[in-house]
DNA sequence: GCATAATAATTGAGTACGCAAGTATATAGT
DNA sequence: ACTATATACTTGCGTACTCAATTATTATGC
């Protein structure tokens, strides 16, 4: 076997990492009525509260197309989990932000998907998971 | 803001990093004629050249249903980059190996993928990139 | 100022999955 | 031995995405 380099492990290891822990995760967030790739947006959402974000963004940020965010923001716009708004300055744009709807949806997810994730890191010791965090937020 | 512990942070960079990077590595492995889980596959395979493997246990490996499997072997087997033999001790099971062809386009496409991953983590020293590895062997 | 090109979003068509149900084989209980 | 249960896949159907083409708006070159 050829012997492989760090950045090959670690691709490979984190793109069948994300299909295990996406698995499991689903499985938490669904008593919510929402999957992952909702609860990522719900996430993201929230931690730009200020300020709405232009679809492309979003999009940009969950490494997903355009017309991927189109298609998933709909039944979330529809059950008013966000809200959309028309940018003023760029009439092509139009902005998401959180409703309060959509607030207390993501603050009732987030304690069980945080547990979850405690539980699938459980391999790795307080110091380990500092520094896996500190390396993987380079990355991203 | 409420703080986020450690394993969320990772969990979510996870997701979100695996996202943006099978976008770019599909475009790397188009050429070659297959997909960033066809390539996944094949590394899995070319791992265990011994041995072939149930679909059951390439499915868990990869996070896929064993639907999923089934439904991405047909194709490369079709194509004659993996074969597919009956275990004589359990006629349930049909193993899976690399054909000639297999472990030859898997050779060609392998440069190229680790190339890629060498720039996507170009942000992260050497040493980094051995830590990284580490920590994301653990917990796979 | 006006044609051209770039950008934000949507829509149509196709693909890659997952889940639930079905089939074939193996294992366990008695 | 014989039923009952579990396992390894496969298939039907629905969903979530991607890519290419389209529309609406904004920016750029002359």
């Amino acid at each position: 076997m050829t012997p492989k380099s760090h950045s090959y492990t670690i691709v490979v290891d984190n793109a069948l990492l994300a299909a295990r822990l996406g698995k499991k995760l689903s499985g938490k967030l669904s008593p919510h009525g929402i999957s992952l790739s909702e609860y990522l947006v719900l996430q993201c959402l929230a931690a730009t509260p200020d300020a709405a974000l232009p679809r492309i963004a979003l999009a940009e940020h969950l490494g997903m197309s355009a017309s991927g965010v189109t298609r998933m923001l709909a039944p979330l716009q529809k059950i008013g989990l966000v809200e959309s708004e028309r940018n003023p300055r760029d009439a092509r744009q139009s902005l998401v932000c959180l409703s309060a709807a959509g607030k207390r949806v993501f603050g009732e997810a987030q304690p069980g998907f945080a547990d979850a994730c405690e539980d699938l890191l459980a391999p790795l010791s307080a110091s380990q998971q500092e520094r896996l965090a500190q390396l993987l937020g380079k990355v991203v």
